[in-house]
DNA sequence: TAACGTTTGTTATAATATAACATATTTGAG
DNA sequence: CTCAAATATGTTATATTATAACAAACGTTA
């Protein structure tokens, strides 16, 4: 179990630059944000990025290898995620929608599988990126 | 547009082996499992990936980066995919249900966005590993 | 045949992620 | 408080996954 909510200094670190970025981070261009504050090996980003990921601050988009902060507080500690990512500007949004995520954690597999968890990323043109 | 159905000589090869396969194979272990054949660089091997996925032949398991064959039929060419995955012995199954198919195409963001694509992953344990 | 698109072969390198080990810091039971 | 356990850190090295760039061969089809 993750602990409550103290978040040790690189994990701080690490949270507050996912936070402000506008999208989707990847481990590297986190490491090289954070080099002028000590951390220096990519171990340091990866270790404070799966605890942040275990205590479900963050999330992994898992077709970009990027990570974004939580915005939602009802995905239940990364159990039942789903995004909309912008095919063209690469944007990521967290999708809270109780009745998906109602419909998918009840879905259960016809061969009898018991799911914990999911992950559903939906992929299109964001409205901004149609304008153009 | 993909072409029909015609695979090229390399495009084969890597099929056949992801066919043969009991779970879903990494791009690596694909390579060292077809050297004897003469194909020797990653290129060839993710040259021909790209282009099984894009035929709809086979379909990538993000949260694994790696392969399995395309079992389904009604995917509508990786448009619409999901999978269960096994955490303890990796096992991936695909998920038909039409049912969910429809409901997941038809989800409309709040914010506007027409998806194109998605990409659903479950995990739990699957009924042999829960045996064990 | 000539032009075009597609596939192949090849070398090199980029990007993503983990192993392993030594130290330091925090926490909590006794 | 005090010591032991758990957690976090720092560091070097390495493994794994994926793409860039360029030259040559092949397969259409006009
Ligand atoms: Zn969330
Ligand atoms: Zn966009
Ligand atoms: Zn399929
Ligand atoms: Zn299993």
């Amino acid at each position: 179990m993750a602990q409550a909510q103290t978040l040790s200094r690189n994990q701080q670190i690490v949270l507050d630059i996912i936070e402000k970025a506008k999208g989707p981070l990847k481990a590297y261009s986190i490491l090289f944000n954070v080099q002028k504050k000590g951390i220096n090996a990519p171990q340091q980003i990866y270790r404070a990025l799966d605890k942040l990921i275990e205590m479900g601050k963050i999330h992994k988009i898992e077709s970009k290898n990027a990570f974004v902060a939580c915005r939602s507080s009802d995905c239940e500690i990364s159990k039942a995620t789903a995004f909309s990512i912008c095919e063209s500007c690469e944007m990521v949004d967290e999708i809270s929608d109780t009745k998906l995520s109602k419909y998918l954690s009840g879905f259960n597999h016809k061969k009898g599988m018991k799911f914990k968890r999911f992950n559903l990323e939906f992929f299109g043109i964001c409205k901004k990126c149609k304008k153009d």
